[in-house]
DNA sequence: AACCCTACTTAGCATTTACGAA
DNA sequence: TTCGTAAATGCTAAGTAGGGTT
């Protein structure tokens, strides 16, 4: 082995500190196995907790890599400002983060912390994790089990297919034919296998478009076709519900396009359209009206002023707005409070200041502002609250004629026309200046972003259509006519140097287009995963390093699905990795196959898990953290996200990094959704529940978090308590049973009429007398209403002795209840009461409390997952669509409104049809 | 290989709207 | 109907990825 320093190596893959060998030897990996001889092994792929972690690994760095320009700073210092307070108390912070920071960041509408969730410096990290592994340990173990058998089906079925490929070569044949029946131009080009066309068009705009080459189901609309068979298929056009599919051309003049009549839009079916011969072009006529730029700043009342040591100042207009962008913000104390964010904005605000001759007080001094702290923002805050509140509060009629004024001067910029059909802009608004909030530990928060003008933006459009105009007196960057670009508008921000694009919204042809192709590239892999998985377990072994570096990253990615890790700009951006990207102390490794992630991934969100992974695995992470690596060096010095992806390509045209998420997610929401009891009778809430569990799963496996609001503790108690109030209702019910027909006890059993165990006798009590509260309360209420109401009439207003005649109701109740709790009886309610409508009663409330359980269980189980990113990004709507037809549910207890529309080629291609598989 | 440029997808939080319980 | 909450939508930051250039 030997030779281990870096110095003899070849060219680097990234010259940041320590490099391992380029070979391997022997030797190299005997070594390795000696040091762990002990314990077996469990078996990879079991998460075993989402646990805590100490702090050590993650603030050690700082002295060791000054190295090169990858100032790691951050890492150690953590944002939280707000809470280094305790980390040096190193009190018990115990239990849950969120709560403390909650309290912590006292009112604000997020915690600090929140955000970093999984960023918290250290020290907090591991008070609060403790309990909440214990919450996720379950899921993270349960999915990871599931995830070898799902393994084990995915290579049975890579191989089916590649043996039924071999038998049938010539299979996208089917909609070839129909299609050429149907559409006279239909040439669809055919290719061969991988690779070999690609070339042709593919420099064009570098955009190189992959081509599902899905044969058996490439043609989306073979299904429909299959129903309203033959012909023309002239049927109606599906309507909004799924129910009836069937057509597969649109018919003429029939438009959905509901309302405003003037122009009937005929509904562009693509997924029918012939196949396009060079997909990188995108448009070959494009007419747009250009973008809606921000209101010009409105500046404060004389009255509303900053203030700078106690005495308002005169500002110039142009920094009186940057004032605004900060105090109109005051109740984001997560950001407002963040010395960085702090640091960033009043450099630049000091700066239009000197640009804008200072600021003065009220007699024309000038004032020379060179302290934060001494400004206060507080009235300009107060100004915008008040408004903001106003602007609520104001009568139904005069908001909605302000939005249809609003819709009305937006509308000529809210649809383009693409091809000469009429598509949605996604963003036609350019972005308002303001301050930028960067996510994690972002090291340019709080820098202004200014105001875009027309000059910075770039316009694409087609040759033959009008240029839109500037707004007067103004001119466009440039206007460019590049039909291989989707965008309609173009320009850089300030702060990041970020190109801003305004493209078309997710429900247009062109997304959807993409959508399709995105999925159907993700089912294309199922063909080749077995060869892929097969290969990099060899290349695990291989004696070359980056080799088997980016076997074992491709190990990373495909199980636990890591993100690519492409490299960042350590300087100007969040410290955030991928899996290329990992640092040394990201992965923690335990005899004898244990590795713990712990890192700040996409959106500075924490990647937390303990997996068990193949023996081999093991071993090599341990070889690519050989000492001299130490932190801040990476594990994978010998690979890159280009590599990598290059790599992939050979194996199938388009195959990237990102593409096993997609795979991954979909295929296992595919297994998860099979796996199903297909009992039926279910309520839709059932349904919508196993649904919902999948696509759970689903999102932990993306790491998909969101942060769980300060409120939901306080909501989950609130809903737990409506159900112990129900049950309570429902006790009583039982025992009215008894009261209208004593002989009720004897034929329901004892065991009828218990109580349930989740209600004591404190509780009762306590519940009892919140209702009679409630109570009071709603009579009082009433009470004041129809005063206030006699008043505006000029009568007199009732008078006190009314109202405590009313109370009595309350009074009633409350020695009602107290009469019941004595004599453990409960008279019947209501007049005529019987029996069958008690029953009838307790059957009702049976229902309420199911319904109710059923969303307190989903919504604590929800705490911090977000389902809504897999569902928009990564499943396979058709298997939506599919669960839905074989559950027999509406799709709109699945999809809203704009997913609907978002995925709407999967919902008409798959129709009812339940056969259709991912 | 390193860099920059470009363009597109993915992501979580903020704001608005819809909806269901009272 | 009204109110408060949850769901839907809006916004824009933060990724991935490919090409070109040196």
């Amino acid at each position: 082995m030997s030779s281990a320093s870096s110095d003899d190596d070849m060219p680097l893959a990234r010259s940041n500190g320590h490099i391992s060998n380029a070979k391997i030897s022997a030797a190299d990996d005997r070594a390795l196995d000696k040091s762990a001889s002990r314990a077996r092994p469990a078996p990879p792929g079991l998460s075993i907790r989402n646990g805590p972690v100490d702090d050590d690994s993650m603030d050690v760095d700082a002295a060791t890599n000054g190295t090169k320009r990858k100032s790691r700073s951050s890492i150690g210092k953590a944002v939280n400002y707000k809470d280094d307070s305790d980390d040096s108390d190193g009190a018990p912070l115990a239990k849950r983060q969120k709560a403390n920071q909650k309290t912590e960041a006292d009112s604000d509408d997020e915690p600090i912390s929140k955000k970093k969730n999984g960023k918290l410096p250290p020290s907090i990290s591991r008070t609060s994790v403790v309990d909440e592994s214990d919450d996720d340990e379950p899921l993270g173990t349960k999915l990871a089990q599931r995830k070898a058998s799902i393994e084990k089906s995915a290579a049975k079925e890579a191989k089916a297919l590649q043996a039924k490929a071999k038998k049938a070569t010539p299979k996208k044949a089917i909609k070839d034919e129909d299609e050429s029946d149907d559409e006279p131009l239909a040439k669809p080009k055919k290719r061969l296998s991988n690779g070999a066309s690609a070339s042709a068009n593919k420099k064009a705009n570098g955009v190189k478009k992959e081509e599902p080459e899905s044969d058996s189901d490439a043609p989306i609309a073979k299904k429909a076709k299959k129903a309203a068979p033959a012909t023309k298929a002239k049927a109606a056009p599906a309507k909004k519900t799924p129910a009836k599919r069937g057509s597969a051309t649109p018919k003429k003049g029939k438009s959905e396009e509901p309302g405003d009549g003037e122009e009937e839009e005929e509904e562009y079916r693509w997924w029918d359209a012939p196949k396009k011969e060079d997909d990188s072009i995108k448009w070959t006529t494009l007419e747009h009206n250009g973008v809606i730029f921000a209101d010009p700043y409105k500046p404060l009342p004389k009255n509303v002023k900053l203030y700078y040591d106690g005495k308002p100042v005169e500002l110039h207009v142009e920094a009186e707005e940057v004032a605004t962008y900060f105090g109109a913000m005051l109740n984001s104390t997560h950001n407002v409070e963040n010395p960085v964010f702090q640091k960033n904005f009043f450099r630049d605000f000091k700066d239009v200041l000197k640009k804008t001759g200072g600021a003065k007080d009220q007699n024309g001094n000038k004032v020379d502002i060179k302290e934060f702290s001494k400004l206060d923002f507080k009235p300009i805050f107060e100004y915008y609250d008040a408004e903001r509140v106003a602007k609520k509060n104001r009568p139904a009629a005069e908001r909605k004629a302000e939005k249809a004024e609003r819709d009305a001067r937006e509308a000529p910029y809210m649809y383009c026309r693409w091809d000469g059909r009429k598509e949605k802009v996604g963003n036609m608004k350019v972005e308002p200046p303001g301050l930028f909030r960067g996510r994690g530990d972002h090291p340019k928060t709080g820098t202004v972003k200014k105001r875009v003008m027309p000059e910075q933006v770039t316009i694409n459009i087609g040759k033959e259509a009008k240029v839109p105009d500037p707004p007067a007196g103004h001119k466009w960057k440039a206007v460019q006519h590049d039909n291989k670009a989707t965008w309609l508008a173009m320009w850089q921000e300030n702060v990041n140097g970020n190109y801003k694009y305004v493209m078309l919204s997710a429900n247009s042809s062109t997304k959807q287009e993409a959508d399709f192709k995105k999925f159907e590239k993700a089912r294309n892999l199922k063909k080749h995963i077995d060869r892929i998985r097969k290969d990099y377990q060899r290349d695990l072994k291989s004696d070359v390093m980056a080799d088997r570096q980016r076997a074992t990253a491709m190990y990373l990615i495909d199980k636990f699905a890591l993100r690519a890790g492409n490299e960042k700009d350590t300087d100007n951006e969040a410290e955030t990795v991928g899996c290329c990207s990992l640092k040394y102390e990201h992965v923690t490794l335990k005899e004898p196959n244990t590795v713990i992630f712990d890192f700040l991934g996409k959106d500075s969100i924490r990647f937390y898990n303990e997996f068990t992974v193949d023996r081999q695995v093991f071993k090599n992470l341990k070889m690519f953290k050989k000492p001299p690596k130490e932190d801040g060096d990476d594990i994978f010095d010998r690979l890159t996200t280009t590599q990598l992806n290059k790599h992939l390509s050979s194996y199938m045209e388009g195959l990237t990094a990102k593409v096993f998420r997609t795979y991954n997610a979909s295929y296992t929401m595919s297994q998860l959704l099979q796996k199903l009891p297909t009992d039926k009778k279910m309520t839709d809430a059932e349904k919508l529940k196993l649904y919902n569990d999948c696509n759970r799963e689903v999102a932990i496996l993306c790491n998909h978090k969101r942060t769980v609001g300060a409120a939901h503790e306080t909501q989950m108690e609130k809903l737990n308590d409506r159900i112990k109030g129900l049950k309570y209702q429902k006790w009583r019910t039982k025992m009215m049973m008894i009261d209208v027909d004593p002989k009720m006890k004897k034929k329901k059993g004892a065991e009828y009429f218990e109580l349930d165990p989740d209600l004591d006798e404190t509780w009762i009590h306590e519940h009892q007398a919140f209702l009679v509260e409630e109570e009071r309360k709603k009579i009082t209420k009433k009470f004041e209403k129809e005063n206030e109401k006699r008043v505006a009439e000029k009568e007199r207003p009732l008078p006190e002795k009314e109202l405590k005649e009313r109370l009595k109701v309350a009074n009633e109740l409350e020695a009602k209840f107290k009469k019941e709790n004595k004599s453990k009886k409960v008279e019947a309610e209501g007049k005529s009461p019987t029996v069958e409508k008690l029953e009838n009663s307790v059957k009702k409330l049976e229902e309420r409390i199911q319904t109710l359980q059923l969303q307190s269980a989903d919504r604590e189980g929800n705490k911090e997952v977000a389902l809504g990113t897999s569902k928009i990004n990564y499943i396979d709507p058709r298997l939506s669509v599919v669960f839905c037809a074989k559950f027999n549910i509406g799709i709109e207890k699945v999809f809203s409104k704009t997913l609907r529309d978002k995925f709407k080629w999967a919902i008409e291609s798959v129709g009812d049809d339940t056969t259709w598989e991912f």
